[in-house]
DNA sequence: TCATAATGATATAACGTTATATCATATGTC
DNA sequence: GACATATGATATAACGTTATATCATTATGA
């Protein structure tokens, strides 16, 4: 097995110097149609790739994306992970994954051994409870950043986003359309970023048309804890007729949650989701949901981050892309005996 | 905003030379007390981190290894990768994620690009219908690859896997024990590798028995995919009675295609799994299935990794870890009528 | 024909580290 | 006090590229 191929070998072989094996592999400079096909087939034979260690070096580029995401097994940001890949590949690029699981002291090393390896710019859902001083090291090391869904108040990078607040102000405000009183928000822990901004929305309708005391319940993300959720809300609030949940993987546990206690979702109690995961229209009843295109999403941040490297100076933008309404059977009125308030 | 430090920035403002201060960073050779103090004082007032880069080159050294995978958007998966990070990390490694969805052209475009990064090793789930060439690239690197769940054939790289032969062999066995006759294996999408594997468990305990001839039959992973294959299988096959599958999403989309059928998975037909997923112990009914730790596997994964950096000349290993059958209520003796063969 | 320009190839110096060898100075021993 | 040894710091040459400048040729124009 020979040694590792390095530009010299490369060059050697096709009798050239190093400068012209570069010129050839780069396709730049004055080279002959001769000499440029000795090189190529040189670098063939010997299964040469450049090192892009000494070439991001030498010239200061570097084509690798970082996107650091707090959680992927999660179709949502698979299908964002598509959207992103896709559109940076087709430039070139490569996108690596580094998988923080909303953990500030691993996001803090992964973005350490980021900033590090000198990658070419880095997508971001930062952690929840992500300190100042993560976000510092980034502008020390000007590092373009785009930061995704999460927005950060203690820097200023490029965010795309949802419309959040938006959103559950129109799922709510058709609940409230539908006849319902009593309205509870489910899902999401803490008063974080994305959460705080839907339930503004929530509340707001709730104060618009002078409804029941706003009803918030925690609780982590998925379907277990979703039906953990639902089961304790029915006992404490049983005047509950409708429910606005923070992802659709804690309304569909809420559905289920519902049925075991022997009532119909969208019927007894409406739920309405957000996100629109496949399951979501194929789950039994199919979810009514807030759907944002995660492919979309996915696209527009990896455009963003391109503009960003192409134009350094380029004034910070904030992309917020609306939530489409997706009304399938699990909201409806309420029953007669509940509308009373 | 100050440049972007180098350790020349660091070293000068300490008052020291650069190979000092390089030694002070790494914590080698002799150095004095109150120089160390200056040197790293210095170097966190000026946010400074080495390149890794030019370390990485002079040192021959490099701690990111990289995980290429087939799909992300997967509980398994991502328990999988938790494990391997934990682990990695835990030595002061990073690890990255490329994600190939199965494509062998975005594979190699990956692949080519983690070369010429020269990352530190690829843990490796390869795309279906992988070509030889894609193998040789990383053997003419000598990168240290370790192949996970599904073995190549085109070279020798280190692999750990699943016992998947003698895991579907289990299921199968305990079906027939149960009573049936007429069992299906359904889920996965050609022959290849896994697949293969497990359908030869399934024929094995078949001819062991002399049943009847082995109805297989293909879909892609996934619920939605599992219900579609369930309901034309039932079209097809009406004497079936039992059902392996590939994996828990499809053994999931199967039960829900019965019971929109009128039949309750485990009593008219019994349904088995694979994988464990979480969903699998909360579905109504709770799945029976072959359970393997993903985050074990992922730990044992980073394990041979480690050991082949630390041992390039050791032999290669193949490690195939067994599946635990777990049996919940989807798989049952069949009805009275249907046992009669 | 001579000057000028275009063409094709190359020598060389960076990029930011680390490994090695080297060099002062301080400490210890007899 | 002379010599050996330990201690602390440094100069320098790599690592594998690419950007820049340079240098022969060959072609072009008057």
């Amino acid at each position: 097995m020979a040694e590792k191929p390095k530009l010299e070998t490369v060059a050697k072989a096709a009798g050239v110097s190093t400068a012209t094996a570069s010129q050839v592999m780069r396709g730049t400079g004055r080279i002959s149609d001769k000499t440029r096909k000795k090189v190529l087939e040189a670098a063939r034979k010997l299964h040469y790739l450049p090192d892009g260690r000494a070439a991001s070096m030498r010239s200061g580029e570097n084509r690798e994306i970082g996107f650091a995401i707090h959680q992927i097994a999660n179709p949502f940001n698979a299908e964002v992970i598509s959207g992103v890949s896709d559109l940076l590949e087709s430039e070139n690029y490569l996108v690596s994954i580094l998988d923080s699981r909303d953990d500030v002291d691993r996001q803090r090393r992964n973005i350490e051994a980021f900033i590090r390896s000198s990658r070419g710019g880095l997508l971001w859902v930062p952690a929840q409870d992500t300190p100042k001083d993560t976000c510092d090291l980034l502008v020390a090391h000007k590092i373009p950043t785009v930061t995704f869904l999460r927005r950060l108040e203690a820097a200023s990078f490029d965010h795309v986003g949802i419309q959040n607040t938006e959103a559950v102000e129109t799922a709510t405000e058709h609940l409230v359309d539908l006849g319902h009183r009593h309205i509870a928000y489910i899902g999401g822990m803490a008063n974080f970023g994305v959460r705080r901004e839907r339930i503004a929305g929530y509340k707001r309708v709730l104060a618009r048309h002078n409804l029941c005391a706003p009803i918030v319940w925690d609780s982590p993300d998925g379907k277990v804890s979703g039906l953990q959720a639902m089961t304790e809300l029915r006992e404490a609030h049983p005047e509950v007729t409708a429910v606005v949940s923070n992802g659709d993987m804690v309304a569909l546990g809420a559905c289920l949650a519902l049925q075991r206690l022997g009532l119909q979702p969208g019927e007894d109690v409406s739920v309405v989701g957000f996100d629109d995961v496949q399951d979501a229209a194929f789950a039994t009843p199919p979810l009514t949901t807030m759907a944002v295109s995660p492919y979309n999403l996915g696209r527009k941040l990896a455009r963003v981050m391109l503009d960003r490297i192409r134009e350094p100076d380029m004034p910070v933008t904030v992309s917020l892309v609306p939530a489409q309404h997706v009304i399938r059977d699990t909201t409806g009125a309420p029953r007669m005996s509940a509308v009373s308030d």
